[in-house]
DNA sequence: AGGCGGTTTCGATGGCGGTCGTACTATGAC
DNA sequence: GTCATAGTACGACCGCCATCGAAACCGCCT
């Protein structure tokens, strides 16, 4: 019946101008978090934590999801139980232009060996 | 007298095509070999070890040259008693393409707050 | 030859960050 | 209400890496 109305939880959010370059590096520099940030740049709509797939513990991706936030890389909101996640694509650009793009553009390329395009 | 010693110490670099993503961001990750490498862009041509200034000591600077050699950032070569050094900036732009030129425009971007030229 | 300046190696140290399990809270379903 | 689900907070552990000083090294110059 009663929809799953906004809810009242709110996450804080840094402005990327506040964020320097070093803690957007250091959140990029973790296997485990660049993982998690291929998966967001290749879906279709915003992902909940839950539906991540790395070889940590729930409570090790909590962390990995703060990091990555607090350097101004995801954004996350909650949806009812949900915590969904988005990348700040256009932000990041403005801020740091084409390095977001371009560490997604080496992880994508690594992760595929040989297979040009379709 | 002797054979072409020119050179006698020569200098192990990877192949940039064997180096994996993660270890580039590792050397590009830290400060110092951040301030290295900056520093190894700004300037006209190759610069020796002891030339660059950074908040270290000597044998610390030596291993950050040797993890930014390690990962193909830099290009290093004896000359005398000297150990010049350079970036390896076309290389790296084929290997991940504006992964190194995002960076160090990042950093000089950060260095100068709001300062056009002068 | 002998010294020197530049660079490296070695071993030790300290701190930080990724990891975990468990206990906890918050929301929604029944 | 109770339960289930989703995520979080906390504390502990552990390994790694940046750092240093001191000593060795290696060419070059006088």
């Amino acid at each position: 019946m009663a929809r799953p109305r906004t809810t009242a939880r709110t996450v804080e959010h840094p402005e990327l101008s506040e964020v320097p370059l070093q803690q957007v590096l250091e959140a990029l520099v973790d296997p485990v978090r660049r993982l998690v940030v291929s998966q967001l740049a290749g879906a279709a709509e915003d992902l909940s934590c839950g539906t991540f797939v790395a070889p940590v513990s729930l409570s090790t991706l909590t962390h990995h999801f703060n990091v990555l936030r607090e350097a101004g890389v995801i954004r996350q909101y909650y949806v009812g139980t949900a915590k969904m996640n988005t990348l700040r694509t256009e932000e990041m650009e403005l801020r740091f232009p084409g390095l977001l793009s371009a560490v997604l553009a080496a992880a994508a390329a690594e992760a595929e060996p040989s297979r040009p395009a379709r």
